[in-house]
DNA sequence: TTCCGACAGTGGGGTCGCAAT
DNA sequence: ATTGCGACCCCACTATCGGAA
């Protein structure tokens, strides 16, 4: 009766696609956006911890025959998802689920928005770890570890074929590929660069509408910046903020340009949430940039926003929100 | 010498629980 | 009862420094 060791999830570095010279060299997986999580089995029973080292098997008990389905004990390694409406995962649907402590609401929960386990790894087998073997090895395993259930998954991952890979993650609307040097081992805590996550970006035009103060190193000038997209019927339509991105000295330049557009009211049409509008300093809106980001929250927010900087070819009037 | 990897530090959208008001 | 705040999830990014290449 062997003690699992305890594992930290190894992690991917953001990256461009592997060139087509080096595809055959990697192993492509679909990314899926959930939250991770190791699952332990171990004694017929399952334990899921997440990246933090948290214990959250109890937020998820549809996944605890899982331990029924795993020959022996071992240590996985997955994503835990919610399915959208639409049929692709949605964190937002989620998000309800992750912080839950309320077993009744719980259980609730997981009847009308149940989660799969997507997993794609597996760490340890019954009392030797799997670590050092390379990544086909690891998968061979894997399949050879789970039998089929409805709320877990093996999803397939495909040896080359990195570009049709990156194509199909687009068409079911996923966040994109994952590529994992086919040779490569376990590297537990890691942010190795043996796995690459190749994301899809989106951009948008946005209309500066305010900016507020930031802390530390930022304390004396912009921390983060207020966006606005127009509406169909061109109202300028609060987006957000985005606080990264930006080089010191690009924060410096925003800085000089807003201060003469200053302002004592909010330019936004609709009422900006009053955690956001607090020390807010507003300006005219007519600076135009650029943000790269994930997507749009359901709330008309802008989900991971990174400034690219700005657009002084457009004109604010014409900054309209974009479809995706 | 230059480059890479890891870290610290800044910022975002969300949710929940709990203490302060 | 409401509000504020920290702890968690997801994350992008810049600046820095020491060691690898």
């Amino acid at each position: 009766m062997g003690h699992l060791p305890p594992y930290a999830p190894m992690t991917a570095r953001l990256g461009p696609l592997p060139p087509r010279s080096r595809d055959e060299l990697y192993g492509y997986e679909m990314k899926w956006d959930g939250v991770r999580a190791l699952g332990y089995v171990e004694g017929g029973r399952l334990r899921l911890v997440s990246r933090n080292g948290l214990d959250v098997t109890v937020a998820y008990p549809e996944l605890g025959p899982l331990a029924d389905a795993v020959a022996g004990a071992a240590v996985l390694d997955g994503e835990i998802v919610a399915f959208g409406p639409r049929g692709h995962p949605s964190f937002a649907a989620l998000q309800p689920r992750m912080h839950q402590r309320d077993p009744a609401k719980i259980r609730m929960l997981a009847r009308t928005t149940p989660v799969t386990y997507l997993i794609f790894d597996i760490l340890h087998r019954g009392d030797a770890t799997a670590i050092r073997l390379p990544y086909v090895e690891r998968r061979d395993l894997l399949d050879r570890t789970i039998s089929a259930g409805e709320r877990w998954d093996v999803p397939p991952y495909s040896p080359g074929g990195g570009a049709a890979a990156f194509r199909t993650s687009h068409e079911l609307r996923l966040e994109g590929v994952v590529a994992k040097r086919l040779t490569s081992a376990y590297q537990p805590g890691r942010r190795s660069g043996d796995w690459v996550k190749v994301k899809h970006f989106r951009t948008q035009e946005v209309v500066v509408g305010g900016w507020k103060p930031g802390e530390g190193r930022r304390a004396r000038g912009i921390g983060s910046l207020l966006l606005g997209v127009r509406d169909p019927a061109g109202r300028l339509v609060y987006a957000g903020h985005v606080g990264t991105g930006f080089t010191e000295a690009a924060l410096a330049d925003l800085g000089a340009r807003l201060a003469p557009l200053a302002r004592a009211t909010s330019p936004f049409a609709d009422e900006v949430p009053r955690e956001h509008a607090r020390h807010a300093h507003w300006t005219e809106p007519v600076l135009v940039g650029e943000v790269r980001y994930a997507e749009w929250t359901g709330d008309g927010r802008l989900r991971h926003p990174s400034w690219r900087g700005l657009r002084p070819d457009r004109r604010a009037e014409d900054v309209v929100r974009e479809p995706g």
